[in-house]
DNA sequence: GTCTATACCGTGATAGAC
DNA sequence: GTCTATCACGGTATAGAC
């Protein structure tokens, strides 16, 4: 049905099945975990919890997805693809409408597709994007590696639309720049309970995730557009 | 030396045994697991591989700490209080000279207690810094408990100097803007090595606190800066 | 190919002897 | 205080049923 025409020619290094081809069973196995994965984190989910939550037998996710680990790339795999081919759309589109990239359409091509993820209901890309946010700033190796490997194109091209808004930065200025930008925005849309400790819990806590947006733009951009120290 | 004026008044509700108190074998265990707790992350250091290391028994670690957390939660307990002390320090200092608190200022006396205990050679301080952020990012419940429980006098009067030195905000702003501030300070000092997906790694793995601080300190000053979203 | 039951080994915790 | 033995629980591997 889905064009296998020559599988044995492209190297896929990791399973990518579409969703059409998955058993039914890896699909329940999935939908499941991705709901607890994002509760209570990679470690904070026993298989045995999650496979009677699913209603499948222990043995089938390490049949299915070889290992724990591999459930949860795959999951990623899965969401993450749509993701990125929304927001390098959105690029490709600024790239070519406008002759100046300003920093905040640059911006608006990462948090829109995001948010638009958010607000699908029908999709749990809510839980999704708490997830990401969630795992990259917890340090997996394994999905951090999967993105550097499969998406290498994405994150070059952002590089250079970036080194573009913002051509006063040299390479290590601009490098550790991003790198903050993106902490911040991970951070607040993985809503980590972890800086009450400095607010009150009551207002941080918020899960909309325009209110979010609305507080991390002006913040980000600011940021990004310090004055360089000399 | 250092004022213990009236001792027996304060409540000090978890252990917090100085280090001439505690026992030659506890000390043993814990200056082993900071170290590793450091490099490889709480969960990903077994108690068997860290008593071997230490030299001691492995039923050692819960006899003395009670668990594997109080472990955890004992190095942290015997950092903290001095580091929290010297911020505290630098802060009443920064109230009595000046009339108005500028915002470097402000952000001067968080940091500059941080640097000195990332540069103390002999203290191992450089390690904590980093579990210290490690941890605060992983959103560990104990710790975060325990510094809310503990250093509640702290983030009060914190919270009053931002907003002394930030008059523009409200409540929510203030809240969400040190949300996002204390989240790049954590990161960048945590030495993570997340979001090298959008870096060159070998730009962003500097370790040297001094560079760290030169990156950061534009960044988070604009930010909290940045104009008020109407 | 898919699913099930079960066994294996490593983890943190604990009781009780010394 | 320290140690050994043992426990319950975690992810994983496999043999065999369908």
């Amino acid at each position: 049905m889905m064009s296998k025409i020559i599988e044995t020619v492209a190297t896929q290094p990791l399973v990518s099945l579409s969703e059409a081809d998955r058993h039914e069973t890896a699909l329940q196995i999935m939908n499941v975990a991705e709901q607890l994965f994002a509760e209570s984190g990679f470690n904070g989910v026993p298989l045995r919890l999650l496979t009677k939550e699913a209603g499948v037998n222990l043995a089938a996710v390490n049949y299915h997805f070889g290992s724990k680990e591999g459930l949860f790339e795959a999951i990623f795999v899965q969401r993450l693809a749509p993701l990125i081919e929304g927001c390098l759309k959105e690029l490709e589109v600024l790239e070519t409408e406008q002759q100046k990239l300003t920093l905040d359409s640059l911006l608006q091509t990462v948090i829109r597709p995001c948010l638009a993820l958010a607000k699908d209901p029908k999709s749990g890309g809510a839980i999704f994007v708490r997830l990401l946010s969630r795992t990259l700033l917890e340090n997996h190796r394994q999905v951090r590696e999967m993105i550097a490997g499969q998406y290498g194109e994405f994150v070059q091209r952002y590089l250079r639309a970036f080194h573009q808004a913002l051509p006063q930065l040299n390479a290590e200025q601009l490098a550790w720049r991003m790198h903050f930008a993106f902490s911040v925005m991970f951070n607040a849309f993985a809503g980590n309970d972890v800086l009450k400790v400095f607010t009150r819990s009551e207002v941080v806590s918020a899960r909309d995730p325009d209110i979010i947006v609305k507080h991390v733009l002006p913040f980000v951009t600011a940021g990004l557009l310090a004055p360089v120290e000399r």
